[in-house]
DNA sequence: TTTCATGCAAATACTTTGCATAAGC
DNA sequence: GCTTATGCAAAGTATTTGCATGAAA
């Protein structure tokens, strides 16, 4: 797997930009093929700013002209995972909000979430010392980090403001 | 909600040492009764010792005779989340091991997960300076923090020596 | 021209809801 | 006795699977 091509100047991502050799080498190693859905898939997964899940990518997929079928997107948010592309970046919260998020993460820095209890907005943050802790956690267990989830539920400044609240209900 | 009473020795929980007054005072808030089936919920809820699913809480209540239905036990999952007697502990995994799954929360410190990504076991661990950080964060965004998910994924001890990686694959 | 992907419909898994009966308070 | 909880069956939502057809390689 071919890290350098998530990397935004990556020599190998000539298609328009997006990383179709990535996506393509763990096709190969598959047997898979490069379909047409596969491809605008690709595109427009990279091309979402923030969260979606899987049936907005397909209403997204629609309103460009393509038909495609749900079936079909679930089948490969899996293989464009893999490749690196995108990221499910679901925990399950109290308001249920229906199925898996996920994030493309091609081309860009590694982040986590807060999220508002009240009004549901998503904020990005990264925090470099929070993720050398957690390295510093999985090896005093002797293990070996893949990756992480890490989601800060609370009230937003927003919500905080329009509850006329402090910490003190 | 009276924090106190999640506490070990905390002085209303009496009854064969379940924290029976906190889950009362969250039913009367809501006007609801305490029926048989909540109570062996609560006590059942309090004993397990890892993780669960609603339908592992189900089966557990069945092995000791009693005959509730997964659609009671789901109707009061809520209602103990909000007594803090449980809490959800779910993150998305890609072993879709199928449904939330809770944990106990009462009398316990409050701790995060790792996760082995091949054989699926949960270790616990609590790491006070995450925490700190956490807040810290928050603060840095206008958030007031209410809770949090954490989930380290990566492979376990044995997993790693049965693969026989040190790292590279 | 073989093999794999798609789309449809149906199945599955988890969770919620409507309604009649049973049980707290 | 009033009102809420339970259990059943059915509905709902997110996701997966079987199978025939269509498209890559």
């Amino acid at each position: 797997m071919q890290q350098d091509c998530l990397k935004k100047d990556c020599s190998h991502c000539t298609q328009d930009g997006y990383c179709v050799d990535n996506f393509l080498s763990v096709l190969r190693s598959h047997g898979g093929r490069l379909t047409k859905e596969r491809i605008v898939l690709l595109k427009t997964a990279c091309d979402v700013k923030g969260h979606f899940h899987a049936d907005h990518l397909l209403k997204l997929l629609r309103e460009q002209g393509y038909k495609l079928s749900l079936v079909t997107v679930y089948r490969n948010l899996a293989l464009l995972i893999e490749a690196g592309v995108i990221r499910r970046a679901s925990v399950h919260e109290d308001t249920r909000s229906g199925g898996a998020w996920y994030e493309h993460v091609w081309g860009r820095e590694h982040h986590d979430h807060l999220v508002c209890s009240c009004c549901g907005v998503k904020i990005e943050f990264s925090y470099p010392a929070i993720d050398v802790l957690q390295e510093a956690v999985a090896k005093e267990h002797g293990f070996e980090l893949e990756r992480h989830h890490l989601e800060l539920i609370g009230l937003c400044p927003e919500c905080r403001k329009r509850k006329g609240a402090d910490g003190r209900p």
